[in-house]
DNA sequence: TCAAGTATTTGTCTAGGACAAAATGGATAG
DNA sequence: CTATCCATTTTGTCCTAGACAAATACTTGA
């Protein structure tokens, strides 16, 4: 049958074993049926109405208030809106790119932002149309007007568009600061840190390495040593939990010489209650871009 | 203190909680402190040596013959070769890439992979040089000779280096007919997938879209539907779990459309036992060119 | 209207038992 | 000597049900 056991469920939606049996037992859904063996075998519906509670859940709803509501009544409500979502206001409103990306056309994306990548620049693409358009994406992903799946292809299009771009720049390590991209385990989107990277390369004071996504810290740690980096840069996403980013940050603050520079940005940087010792958080590529433009010009005064 | 939260513990080593708490019941390591409220506090060795035997199980050891072995002999046993790995034969020897890897030369790296890419061709290189060496990479972290870290930097070379190659070749979508490349959730090699799209684009008979790691299987039939696909390609790599290939190619080809094909490759596919209906294998790369040549010949003779 | 204190919600952790799939070892047949 | 089959052990995952700390919501007082 089409009956999913609990792992898959939790590979899926990206709720833990645990939450799941907690929500069963405190809420009532989702109530699997029994295989032979007595384990949970949920049906691919409830794996759909799963999807949209974390969706909601991440946006700010409570469960208590949520879960167990019929599939329509969620699609109902994560259509509705922004839930305690902070109304980010200037109005990103439909990008011409989003809609290229409900309607699945691959290629008609690429072009469009080559072409707007070709008439703002890398470092203006990258800030002002890039920066809100992954925001807006993301809302979309949220109010589901597109899938994970969209969001993948958008990842794709643009990955490839940069890394185009990045590839044409001098390798620029004069000064022999390399800057360390990555992210730690659990935080898989890398479009932060590519962005991130653009504006370094471009700033040309520093080397930049990507490590990619979900780099163990320890690992982080050597690769540091081993280029000599001054600086390491982590990117988090809006998903990540402020529990997350202060327990990670902190540990890799610890694990890092004080020599090397802790730099973090995304949008679940800027859920980091207390400032950290050692630690710069950048909550925009605005305030990044600043930072590299006051290095540079520093270095041609002196 | 840097003691670590047993969920730290799974992120950074791979190994699932029920899996540490059990090995701990069983073999009595690792044995971790109680924080204040009861909970596993970790040491950061034993974090290592939880590395250690990850790779070392992975590598067909058995969990009850080497848990609660001194990190030195962990390490020894690792070094000392591949345990029950089938001697691969060929010799592939110590690739001067894998030396560069060794070092950290991130730039020399590069040259040197652009270089043998510029003498062999897109083809040749991939399936002559980047197979054996994607193998050899995965073969130095299971012996300990490189780090998660260069195993990520590879990755991250190769990535760019064939992007940049993608990239000047035609979209290819003449026939219309399109190949949809993915991983599923919980396989984030996404490298095999990505020489998978180079063959694919250079016979030129389809048109290759990438949607990247991770996609939720339900994403996948969607996609595959909005791009009229012919063919869902999916990559699994060795540290993939028979279980989860089998469970996954199955449950996957009964979602989709008879319609459209299902191509699995990578080294975790050929662990699938049993032929499964309506589902390809591909052992090895040359057989996918093989299978793309064969395609031509017929297109062009007809 | 805002700050401080109290109550509720929520995800994660724990323990120890159970079981099916996989791996191993041994016996038997070709 | 090698292959096939069966019994035994190993091993990862799943189960239940209780506990608790951190985050969030609510209430009270200035």
């Amino acid at each position: 049958m089409d009956r999913l056991p609990i792992a898959v469920v939790e590979r899926e939606t990206g709720l833990s074993k645990d939450t799941l049996r907690v929500w069963e037992r405190r809420y009532g859904f989702p109530s699997p049926e029994r295989d032979a063996a007595g384990d949970r075998a949920y049906r691919a519906e409830d794996l759909h109405a799963l999807r949209l509670l974390r969706r909601l859940t991440d946006a700010g709803h409570r469960p208590a208030k949520i879960v167990g509501l019929s599939a329509e009544q969620l699609e109902t409500l994560a259509r509705s809106g922004q839930a305690s979502a902070p109304a980010d206001g200037p109005a990103v409103a439909a990008d011409a790119a989003l809609i290229l990306l409900q309607h699945w056309d691959f290629t008609g994306l690429r072009d469009h932002l080559a072409q707007r990548l070709a008439q703002a620049g890398l470092v203006g693409f990258v800030c002002d149309h890039l920066a809100p358009l992954t925001i807006a994406v993301g809302e979309a992903w949220a109010r589901g007007d597109i899938g994970v799946a969209q969001e993948h292809l958008f990842t794709e299009v643009v990955t490839r568009l940069l890394r185009a771009h990045l590839q044409q720049l001098p390798g620029g390590r004069r000064g022999g600061a390399a800057v360390l991209f990555a992210t730690l385990p659990g935080e898989q989107h890398a479009l932060g840190l590519l962005m991130a990277e653009c504006l370094v390369t471009v700033a040309g004071g520093y080397a930049a390495i990507s490590l990619g996504t979900e780099v163990p810290m320890q690992e982080l740690v050597k690769a540091s040593e081993a280029h000599c980096c001054k600086i390491v840069a982590l990117s988090f996403s809006q998903a990540c939990s402020s529990a997350f980013v202060s327990e990670g940050v902190r540990t890799l603050r610890a694990l890092l010489p004080p020599t090397v520079a802790l730099w973090i940005g995304g949008r679940g940087a800027a859920t980091l209650k207390r400032a950290v010792d050692g630690v710069t958080v950048f909550s925009d590529l605005g305030q990044l871009q600043v930072a590299l433009d006051a290095v540079n010009a520093s270095a041609s005064g002196s």
